[in-house]
DNA sequence: TCAATGCATTGATGTCCGTCAATATACCAG
DNA sequence: CTGGTATATTGACGGACATCAATGCATTGA
């Protein structure tokens, strides 16, 4: 897989955001606002959304990530592409390191799935 | 344990909505707030509180999950259990039956832990 | 070309989770 | 008290997940 393939899967924009609170959701609704929730639904992922938030170029390479979050570099890596697939970050290969960026627009979808 | 008891342990108000976006999360925070959205990381529990913000009298019993879910009342139960815990619904016995309502406030803490 | 660095992938391991059958508990009607 | 109904709990099973060591791949510099 090269590297400028890597974004065509990422996002739809049909099939992100059912509401929880408007209407009974059928179960394929129901599936993918779950697979939405599972990524945030880890105290990493979460600071790695954080440290994104918070870093002043808006983007971070992996190596920044490995220290202050004290975990192993493939673990980070793993958490990396599953907010990946969830489309709440994008990565980009420049040289020798990947910079990794939040997708606000994602995070607003999922949140607006729990609008009243 | 009496169903009287069951209330005791279910929500501190400090304790629930840290800021993913806002400053970087220590560790203690993330732990928190993932819990919550792992309550919200299964199909069946999304259904759950769907049925319950769209039911008229804005309360269900598990007799009415059980059949429009397609799961086992066990299981039913079971997430129910965990929505709970999650401060995410509520559920109070009135003869037979036990009644879920939505708390909509939980929800919002979750929600607003994504602002911007 | 070779060694070093940054990141991704693989494979293994322990733990957690969703599910259901069986059972227990609570409540009600008679 | 007895039987029936509604819900919760327990125990077991299979699958998914978080983690890391080892390894692979890409890039850079010497």
């Amino acid at each position: 897989m090269s590297a400028t393939r890597r974004m065509i899967e990422v996002r739809d924009a049909d099939q992100c955001c059912p509401s929880v609170l408007a209407a009974p959701m059928d179960g394929v609704d129901a599936q993918r606002l779950a697979v939405g929730f599972a990524a945030l639904a880890d105290p990493v992922r979460l600071r790695i959304l954080s440290i994104l938030a918070d870093s002043r170029a808006g983007e971070v390479c992996v190596c920044d990530l490995v220290s202050p979050l004290e975990k192993s570099q493939p673990t980070i890596s793993h958490h990396l592409k599953i907010l990946s697939d969830a489309g709440l970050v994008h990565g980009e290969r420049r040289s020798k390191w990947v910079w990794y960026s939040l997708d606000r627009a994602r995070l607003a979808q999922l949140q607006s799935s729990l609008d009243a």
